[in-house]
RNA sequence: GGAAGGGUGUCCGAGUGGUCGAUGGAAACGGUCUUGAAAACCGUCGUGCCGGCAACGGUACCGUGGGUUCGAAUCCCACCCCUUCCGCCA
């Protein structure tokens, strides 16, 4: 959630910024309720104080029976005003969590994805002396994917990958957390954006897949609805994402200063539910109702938030170019970057089988409106602060070969390997 | 699934109705001593909220939620989690 204190400072400005992200915000509301409730809590407070004041009169002795009357004149008393508060506060949290983190200055104004703006694009979009195929033929072809028997087995957006495509992605594992491991390259990267930041490298982590709903509510990142499966008997939601599970990791934690920055590549297999996507994406394995990812989650003191922001952003370049992937870098406009973010980006690879960008990676900066609901701080020299939370995806490996698939396809329906996979896959060319 | 034990501050750990936000130890920080360090000694040392420019004052927090009581870390109820043993199992 957002710092009630801002929005008590910036009214106006809350407003319009909540706006701009598509959510509608009654922060004259909100306020009213935040002053209400604090008057009851100041009655409360003192009620409480003459509670307290009474209690020590009593010394450990036997109070008189005067003492105990005026004892049980302010039980009720409080009593009452707690009630009242307890309401209020219900209201006032409601409208707070409604409160959408507030976007950075450099975030585009839009109302929706199409007004994303393309901050670059890089790489040659490969020449085909044939028809490029979409990455569902060639797999099929290959043997490598079998959705029909997943349907069978487990209903629509399922499939079994196979063969030398199993091979693949264990081949982008290995290599991504080789390479997030080495600071050297975490040390170039820092030099050639101009950060002011640690090489420290990432840290390889398997996750839980599942997680409870308390946790999950305090990141700000369950989306019941369309997103997430709920395991009924066990209060368990399966993660949508690695993040979940490591953004919560420190969940009511204070950490040293000196662990700082915290950064994680964590690999985990995602779950969604895909609800109101019926028809979209329907071929191969584009859109997955379970996927493998490898995402990246940092945390860091506010100083360096946006530069750690910064830094998996030329990671997420660096990997995707490694690759030898075209790609378009897309600064997220303000209605499409999400609730608990600041700032964030987009990858998008060039898919030849479909003839455009799509959406490969995404990279979010939260500033400290996750920690905060978190409750995840550093401890500092003057106190403890909220930390800075960011995410970041490394690969999601479905996308990932198919960008691999349809780029590096060969006329007669092989695969090259990219060149820096090829000592992952036992030195071969093609697959 | 069955049985037992437990959840207290950054960590370990005491505390079973009132002067307890909580003894003690460790870690950390500052200092004395020392050529320097260690040791020893002295001091500081939880978080949130409300008020205040601030110093500070008030209040809440002992797994969570309810209850009993003038008063709850302490008693009662429910739930959650952890540990150990048994059972089952990759």
């Amino acid at each position: 959630m957002l710092d009630i204190q801002f929005i008590r400072d910036n009214p106006e400005l809350v407003a319009e910024k909540s706006k701009q992200k598509g959510y509608e915000v009654d922060v004259t509301q909100l306020l009213g309720f935040d002053t209400e409730r604090r008057e009851l809590l100041q009655q409360a407070d003192d009620l409480r104080r003459q509670r307290n004041e009474l209690n020590d009169a009593s010394q450990g002795q036997k109070p008189s029976e005067e003492q105990v009357e005026q004892g049980r004149q302010l039980r009720d008393q409080l009593g009452d005003l707690e009630h009242r508060l307890e309401a209020i506060e219900k209201e006032f949290d409601v409208l707070l969590k409604a409160v959408p983190n507030m976007p950075l200055e450099d975030v585009p104004v839009g109302a929706s994805e199409d007004e994303n703006v393309v901050a670059k694009t890089v790489g040659e979009q490969p020449h085909f002396d044939f028809q490029p195929k979409n990455h569902a033929e060639i797999a099929e072809a290959k043997g490598w994917l079998d959705k029909e028997r997943a349907a069978k087995i487990a209903g629509s957006r399922f499939a079994y990958l196979k063969g030398d495509l199993v091979r693949l992605q264990l081949a982008i594992m290995n290599w991504v957390v080789q390479t997030l491991g080495d600071e050297q390259v975490i040390q170039k990267l820092i030099d050639e954006s101009g950060l002011q930041l640690s090489a420290k490298a990432f840290n390889p982590v398997l996750p839980p897949a599942m997680l409870r709903t308390e946790p999950y509510v305090a990141s700000a990142r369950l989306n019941a609805e369309e997103v997430t499966y709920k395991l009924e008997q066990d209060d368990l939601w399966l993660n949508a994402s690695a993040e979940h599970t490591l953004c919560t990791m420190y969940w009511n934690e204070i950490l040293p200063e000196s662990e700082l920055p915290i950064r994680y590549l964590g690999y985990s297999t995602s779950f969604r539910r895909e609800a109101g996507t019926y028809g979209k994406d329907t071929e191969g394995f584009l859109r997955m109702h379970q996927f493998d990812k490898l995402e990246m989650e940092v945390f860091s003191t506010g100083e360096t938030g946006l530069d750690e922001h910064k830094l998996l952003i030329a990671i997420q370049e660096y990997l995707v170019q490694q690759l030898d992937l075209p790609y378009q870098l897309l600064q997220k406009c303000t209605a499409d970057i999400g609730k608990p973010n600041a700032r964030g980006v987009d990858i998008n690879c060039w898919l030849p089988g479909q003839n455009t960008y799509r959406e490969t990676h995404t990279a979010d900066y939260m500033t400290d409106y996750q920690a905060r609901d978190l409750k995840i701080r550093v401890k500092r020299e003057n106190g403890t602060e909220l930390v800075h939370t960011n995410d970041a995806t490394a690969f999601a490996l479905g996308r990932a070969m198919i960008a691999i698939i349809e780029n590096y396809q060969t006329a007669d329906g092989h695969v090259r390997i990219p060149t820096v996979l090829q000592p992952f896959m036992n030195g071969q060319t093609e697959i």
